[in-house]
DNA sequence: AGATATACTCGGCCGC
DNA sequence: TGCGGCCGAGTATATC
């Protein structure tokens, strides 16, 4: 499930891959997967002729920045882009296929067709969903320990459900909350509004540096998540709870519990994170 | 009315 | 082999 670091991946892979080239053509095979226009034949047309000039991150949002317009799109939990040849066998799950003036295609593939895409004139991108509610970037100077502190005390949900509410603060995912919230020696359950400002302090740091040692690894990779090279991310090693359920703690020896928060599979460490 | 909870999208996978 | 139930990101809708 591609969170924040994954995506700064993609996009940082992708970029060199696709960039300047013209789009020609566009086939949807899945039409729910387009959001904005509604019609997928709208929004072919509106990709026709268009050339990628930029791509940008925002949260878990993926932006191709095209001639006049902007094409968001999600991954969701097992979405995937990839580069390829015209002639090549379309591999299953493929949805969207962008195909491009020199013969090359960028296709996406998505098993569970959860992702999504918008396209919006370029200046109007962050006027509607799905990016007009996004909270702060995590290395953003606006995402602050006051910042997340106030947020954190205004709320009686779990701290996880909480840190996972994009408005908030955006591109953490399940992982990732998993590893900071441990990291920072904080049960998952607690509420929001019982988190104390050295919590918050502490918490606010954790979570900088797990997303910013998950960028340089290049991701991490879960399931069948490979980035568009074929490469795996290496922040897979790193992970000190998530997946780790009835291994022993690295800090403590204690066995990583697994339970659910917000319907969500959480990992923690009983000893580590006390209530 | 704002905060919170639930429904919804989907197919692979698990257990029976 | 067949089938119901589970999983989950984020938005839309319902409920408190």
């Amino acid at each position: 499930m591609p969170e924040l670091p994954e995506v700064e991946t993609i996009k940082k892979t992708l970029q060199h891959l696709v960039t300047e080239k013209t789009i020609k053509e566009t086939d949807v095979f899945w039409g729910n997967i387009i959001q904005r226009p509604k019609d997928p034949e709208e929004f072919k047309m509106l990709l026709k002729g268009q050339t990628i000039h930029e791509l940008k991150r925002r949260g878990k949002f993926l932006l191709f920045y095209l001639d006049t317009h902007v094409m968001i799109s999600h991954l969701r939990m097992e979405g995937k882009y990839g580069v390829f040849q015209s002639g090549d066998e379309i591999a299953k799950h493929t949805h969207v296929i962008f195909r491009f003036t020199d013969g090359t295609e960028l296709r996406y593939q998505d098993v569970r067709k959860f992702g999504t895409m918008h396209i919006y004139p370029i200046g109007e991108e962050f006027k509607g969903a799905p990016l007009d509610q996004l909270g702060p970037e995590p290395f953003d100077p606006l995402f602050t320990p006051d910042h997340l502190y106030n947020k954190l005390k205004k709320t009686s949900r779990h701290v996880k459900t909480a840190l996972l509410d994009q408005m908030i603060v955006t591109g953490l995912g399940n992982i990732y909350v998993d590893e900071a919230l441990h990291r920072s020696s904080i049960h998952p359950e607690r509420k929001g509004k019982d988190i104390t400002k050295s919590d918050a302090v502490r918490l606010h740091g954790e979570i900088v540096s797990t997303l910013q040692e998950a960028v340089e690894q290049g991701g991490t990779t879960i399931r069948s998540y490979v980035n568009t090279q074929g490469q795996i991310g290496m922040f897979q090693q790193r992970l000190k709870v998530y997946g780790r359920q009835d291994e022993a703690c690295e800090r403590c020896g204690t066995v990583i519990s697994k339970t659910k928060v917000g319907g969500r599979g959480t990992h923690f460490c009983s000893q580590c994170q006390p209530e």
